[in-house]
DNA sequence: TTAATGTTTGTTAATATTCACTAACATAGT
DNA sequence: ACTATGTTAGTGAATATTAACAAACATTAA
């Protein structure tokens, strides 16, 4: 989609970090400006708003969490091992840049502007509805249990996935998030 | 514990309102002082700071998912009946003042202040190990599978619980959350 | 009963600071 | 010469908070 330069994405991770580190209120033109080591209004050269950097940094989560994020590499792969494949690379991606962890989960922080708002929320929908689906495509081939509505099932696995990396995220990722998931999805495999 | 006056009461659930409708941006003493009816500087008769009001705000989130609302009310009653309606509650407090639900669980919005952020932290910290307390008693009495974790299965629980409430709010309350949280609970006991 | 006094809760006006953003100008590479 | 990218110095608006003062009310003393 859009095509961001090195110094734009240096701009979207600095605010990702302030973001994670400091809340929404250090993610100041100012604060950016001194991770990155130009001035104020060097920023400007790059983003015409704040608001535009936002968008950058939606551009960003939808990176880490879309549409491909879901697709399996191999079609005729167990549903199961699908599902379970795509939270460990999640947690994976996370690991590697722990404050996209931080922001993903926190659609608070995108609450002043309604732009912003309603892009976090079709992400959440969009990654929600993958889910729903591949989990009905696995009941349909047997493969999960069939007396568990599928939207109830995503919300326990979706659910219980945010809360992990929440709590990783509070803790100051202070424990292997990449294992945790593992762990998580064994349990879901012995319900499923 | 803290005994708020009506002022101080009638101060909190106006910020919880403000933060609910335009997030953390929109609590600002003068949009604060505008809902109560009072002047700015009025408002510094009955908080010392806006810091404050934000310690009575996670003071009211106490009350909202403190201990007793896990404390069943019969002790004879099944394992799964006590988290059942522990969670029906809690639903149906939210319902009644959906604010709360919408701040409960943005824990992002307490990031720029390390004591409001602890503060939020324990009582996350606090509910989710009752609940796992509770499943392992419920393990114990051969009321609940004990081949999963008690650990993952409140993983699953609150994060099933947490993610109904944002897209609950999200959604701008559109659904019914205590059918919804029904509908949920039915299908988790088929599980456990 | 009345006068004096203190407390509570409010007001208007002003404070310093921080915010996002702009104008004008400089420099280096094409 | 032009464009991209930077600078310094400033803008007005918004921020939390304080100072100084006033009305309403309760308590106490004459």
């Amino acid at each position: 989609m859009t095509n961001f330069t090195d110094r734009q994405k240096q701009i979207i991770q600095a605010s990702l970090d302030l973001i994670a580190n400091y809340g929404i209120h250090g993610l100041t033109i100012k604060n950016i400006s001194k991770k990155v080591g130009i001035s104020e209004p060097a920023i400007y050269r790059h983003f015409e708003s704040k608001t535009d950097i936002l968008l950058g940094i939606i551009s960003k989560i939808k990176e880490s969490s879309g549409m491909d994020s879901f697709v399996p590499a191999d079609e005729t792969k167990n549903t199961i091992a699908i599902i379970r494949e795509t939270f460990t690379n999640r947690a994976k991606r996370f690991t590697k840049n722990p404050s996209i962890a931080a922001v993903i989960f926190s659609e608070a922080i995108f609450e002043n502007n309604s732009q912003l708002y309603a892009a976090i929320g079709n992400i959440m929908e969009e990654s929600q509805m993958k889910c729903v689906n591949i989990i009905k495509k696995g009941q349909n081939e047997g493969q999960i249990v069939d007396y568990i509505d599928a939207e109830q099932l995503a919300l326990m696995i979706v659910g219980a996935f945010r809360l992990l990396v929440t709590k990783w995220h509070m803790s100051k990722n202070s424990f292997d998030l990449e294992e945790q998931t593992k762990i998580l999805f064994n349990a879901l495999e012995k319900i499923v």
